[in-house]
DNA sequence: TTTAATGCAAAGCGTTTGCACTGCT
DNA sequence: AGCAGTGCAAACGCTTTGCATTAAA
């Protein structure tokens, strides 16, 4: 499912964001390729494969897709470092505490239900499940 | 409840922490006065009620807490910075959108369970409910 | 030609650290 | 005297910002 650069473009004009070639290259590796990786590690794929790219226009891009909602932005209790979500759906996540790694969950997958005091209304929840891949 | 210098100086000594004037303010406030605050508002608190304290030993002390299991220290999503819970126990928490407070949630107030692929095994599970508290 | 996007360096914010000084023991 | 604890300021890691330069419509 790799996406042309016209699709990719296409996609940008109508989330409201000018096609530049730094964005395309920037969206091209976060919603296709990027695993929840931070802006370092974009900023790190960008210096291989489009040299010359400032981290200043990494974030600033990818807080411009976050604003579009083409991506989600967030942030984990073992880092500091925001993490950029290609997977805009309702969706947990598993931490592998051994790797550090990020694994989306389906929001089908946890059930939760929760007896509050009726004064709290809860409208969103976040979940991060901890533990270690089995391999 | 309040517990007297004492109580606090021996609850500190049984944790492997040398209780100086310093730390006992600290750990007076943050386990008994102050609701999730960040080291901010511990300087802040410190300044009024025991001036002259540097931010550098407050950090420390609060760590030292932490490390200590006399605290937790948490991360939110809605602010950078480390919150921290004087709740050692097993629990969540409520954020308050409306005005940025933390409310404990007993963790038997909310129910989880999780269809994972079997291959992921959860030893911990970190939960906050967003929403906003009727008044 | 007007406007937006970019790159660079500096600033910002929360937290940590190095080191000299203070004060217990 | 010895040593943990403290205060100060500098350093740090991540992110944002200001501003001059460049590219695009």
């Amino acid at each position: 499912m790799e996406a042309s650069t016209a699709e990719l473009s296409e996609r940008l004009q109508r989330a409201g964001i000018k096609p530049t070639a730094q964005r395309l290259a920037i969206y091209r590796y976060v919603a296709e390729e990027g695993e929840h990786p931070t802006a370092e590690q974009v900023k790190a794929w960008m210096d291989r494969n489009f040299p010359k790219v400032s981290l200043a226009t990494v974030y600033n891009t990818l807080n411009l897709l976050v604003q579009a909602g083409e991506l989600r932005a967030f942030r984990f209790p073992h880092t500091d470092k925001v993490v950029y979500d290609r997977n805009t759906a309702h969706h947990y996540h598993f931490l592998d505490e051994e790797t550090g790694t990020l694994i989306d969950v389906p929001a089908e997958q946890v059930h939760i239900r929760t007896d509050l005091e009726p004064e709290l209304k809860v409208d969103g929840i976040h979940v991060v499940l901890r533990g270690r891949r089995r391999h």
